[in-house]
Parts: C-alpha cells; sequence; structure tokens
DNA sequence: GCCAACGTTGGC
DNA sequence: GCCAACGTTGGC
C-alpha cells in the first residue's frame, strides 16, 4: 500500500465536484515525472486531494480504483490517467501554512517542488496529515 | 495580478 | 546535445 497527494484547482475540478463524481479518471497530467508516479498507482492506494490556488489545503481522501490507462482526452500517447474515488472528507482541512510548519511534512514535495502535482507521501506523513485533519 | 520557479520546446 | 526562449503553475 502506497500513499499519495495529488493537487487540483479548484476553479478547474473541486473536492465538491469529485465527491459529487463519486469516480473520475484523473486526466491532465502533463509531467514526466508526475506521470511516473500516476503509473506507480496500485488498486487500492490511498490519494489525498489538495487544492491549490484560492485554498491551498488537502480537503479529502480518494483511493486508486483502476491503475493507469492511456489518456481518454488525449491521441498523445505518453499520458495517462489512473480512476479515483472519493472516500471521505478531512474534518479539518489541512492548510500548507500547517504542512509548512510541521516537522514531519515540511520535506514533502508540495512545499519544495511547487510545481509537481502528482507526488509520493509516506506512511508517516500520511498519518500526519490524518490526524491533523481529525480523523 | 504579479512574478518566481521550473519544465518543455526548438533552433543551432 | 546544449541552452535560450517560452509557457504554465501556483503562492503571495
Amino acid at each position: 500500500m502506497n500513499y499519495w497527494l495529488v493537487k487540483s484547482d479548484p476553479e478547474t475540478y473541486s473536492w465538491n465536484k469529485m465527491k459529487s463524481d463519486k469516480r473520475t479518471f484523473w486526466d491532465g497530467v502533463r509531467n514526466y515525472q508526475a506521470r511516473n508516479y500516476l503509473k506507480e498507482m496500485k488498486i487500492g492506494d490511498l490519494v489525498l486531494f489538495y487544492h491549490s490556488q484560492s485554498d491551498k489545503s488537502i480537503v479529502g481522501i480518494t483511493k486508486v480504483v483502476k491503475e493507469h490507462y492511456p489518456d481518454p482526452t488525449t491521441n498523445d500517447d505518453r499520458w495517462v490517467v489512473v480512476d479515483l474515488e472519493a472516500v471521505e472528507d478531512l474534518k479539518n482541512p489541512v492548510t500548507l501554512e500547517q504542512i509548512k510548519q510541521n516537522p514531519v511534512l515540511s520535506n514533502i514535495p508540495l512545499v519544495k517542488q511547487q510545481r509537481l502535482s502528482v507526488m509520493p507521501l509516506t506512511a508517516e506523513q500520511y498519518q500526519e496529515i490524518i490526524q491533523l485533519g481529525g480523523l
């Protein structure tokens, strides 16, 4: 079991939308490093959902329900998607500010590698976020 | 809205 | 294969 974090601009695709869809394919990744992480995701892996831009906080938990396959939104065969399903809300969203201040979390790529949209988390980091989130 | 960071593209 | 130019992301 691995743990991940994905970013989404709520203007483009919000957590509320994710919840009403229940399940979605995670498209639009156009970065090799992020793409490689998508390819490593396995069914059952847990994926935290982060709102960038206006919100800047981790708001929910999703899980991988289908492993990578070609991105249906492009003919370019370099890109893949995975299917994610909404699992639950964090009781308290975990803000970027909290993440920066937390010694366990301060070195995750969210802080260090601003532009990466899909990133791995350690079990320790995942647990820390869940705890901060009130679960 | 600005701009820094940084990944990608394309000319050479 | 290098690197300058360009485009996009995302925090502020």
